[in-house]
DNA sequence: CAGTGGTCTAGACCACCGT
DNA sequence: CGGTGGTCTAGACCACTGG
């Protein structure tokens, strides 16, 4: 199928001023004109021409400033809201340069047995008292499912595929935003028929419940990756275009090795990172 | 500014068949026509139909397929491209399914004394005795410079603002495939004079040689966040579009808590993961 | 209500690349 | 050479939102 040869045309244009569609070669950069607009909108941005929280430009207006046409000025855009820096706006609100929220850091190694003892009898697990030690309040809300275990839940708990799992799900918020879900994974053999099946908060925690049922954990390992939010995730934790998650794998182990629960946690990049000491 | 209104017009559209530009309101969903041509592709990868390494349709064909016009399947194919399902691809090529890579995880904590004497015997980093246990090959291309410390290095190097340090800069390939980017800086004060300076590989290890200069490492803290790359970052490590990055921030301390390096190592999403145990 | 972003169309030229 | 993706234009309608 040839394209645009204007072969036969439904369509036919009558000029008046100038050639439309013809495009002149662009003089001194040797890139395409949207990427030029959009890094001097960066180093705009970068330099505090535009601070964070400010509105842009209309699309009209930027259109006008740099001579293009809108469309053009929309891929710029669309590559500055990809990377990152501002935010959508619909309405008369225009778009805005986002603001770097400030990154919580969660330590997730190394606590001393005091602390332990402490957050415990408060009834905190080990996440809320991470916030609230940042002076902030963590919420969260659970469900419990009972559900055939996933390939990569399976593999982990070393579980024949499809065998049954439990599966407590965790929306965390932090001063009333979302801020993060958590799934923890627990062989159906294990925690059938215990508190963990039920949704409500473990007062003691699951893990000092399961050394009461014979399995203390003894190790964990973590496995990390990044990769874009899929669809659906992005709308249930509210992540913005162009933020992707840090995925976090959580396997806890018992005695001779064995799996003992999977958790797996979905870090938004705009408002999390991770820490890790190997001495506390 | 008022837009397309058609207030007067420069160009005049005759039309012969139907009217151009107008559109049907979408009937079923709720969504934009290439939100839905989005999805569908996406059930088509997720089902096979069209597999890993497999040339998709022609724009213009889907186009056809779909009875829309190019742009808005440019639209939907963009935004799978984002989400790191499909590769660009230019000429007669088309676009690809992405293959889904293999990750490499790098073990970071706990490695025994004797593995540790092993590889140094060997002249390894701890990087390419990971690459090296996975069957792989790792190298990388040193090159050294001394700055003016940015903001991030200083404060946690514990320097004033612009203090001099040197910086060893590292593109690492793993069987000749660019991988990972390492740069590690050192307060000038430290390592200024010493072997660290100069860009050979420096053979028993730079922990060794920060020791031998009365400077063990005791203690180490990594920050992990994710981010889109910065411009530069996608060229410099050949990252492709809708990939973000896992960055890690490893400070290495000193008696007295004195940080004497810190490692800024980013990690493409699609070919690296990290994995953290408590226990070796 | 009016301006703004979101979406879509139709057409055009170009660089690139496999045949 | 010819098809493909990359880019750009001009114009149109819509949904949403603030004043």
């Amino acid at each position: 199928m040839s394209r645009g040869r204007n072969d036969w045309p439904g369509v036919v244009l009558v000029h008046t001023e100038k050639q439309p569609h013809v495009r002149e070669a662009s003089p001194v950069t040797e890139q395409p004109i949207w990427a030029g607009i959009a890094n001097d909108l960066r180093e705009k941005i970068d330099g505090g021409e535009y601070a964070a929280g400010d509105t842009l430009p209309s699309e009209d207006d930027l259109a006008a400033i740099y001579g293009v046409s809108r469309n053009t000025i929309r891929t710029a855009l669309e590559k500055l809201t990809q990377q990152g820096l501002l935010d959508r706006g619909q309405g008369r609100r225009g778009r805005q340069v986002r603001k770097h929220k400030p990154i919580l850091f969660h330590g997730m190694l190394s606590e001393s047995p005091e602390r332990l003892e402490q957050r415990r009898a408060a009834g905190m697990d080990a996440w809320r008292a991470d916030v609230a030690d940042q002076g902030h309040d963590g919420r969260a809300s659970i469900t419990v499912a009972i559900e055939e275990a996933a390939p990569e839940i399976a593999r982990r708990l070393k579980l024949e595929a499809r065998e049954a799992v439990v599966v407590r799900r965790r929306i965390r918020t932090v001063d009333g935003e979302l801020h993060n879900s958590a799934d923890t994974y627990y062989p159906h053999w294990l925690a059938g028929g215990t508190a963990i099946e039920h949704p409500a908060d473990i007062r003691q925690g699951t893990i000092a419940l399961l050394c009461e049922l014979g399995y203390p954990q003894l190790r964990f390992r973590d496995e990390l990756t990044t990769r874009m939010p899929v669809p659906g995730e992005d709308a249930k934790l509210a992540i913005p275009p162009g933020v992707p998650v840090l995925v976090q794998y959580r396997t806890g182990y018992s005695n001779n090795d064995l799996p003992i629960k999977v958790a797996v946690t979905i870090w938004p990049g705009d408002r999390a990172g991770l820490v890790y000491e190997d001495k506390p």
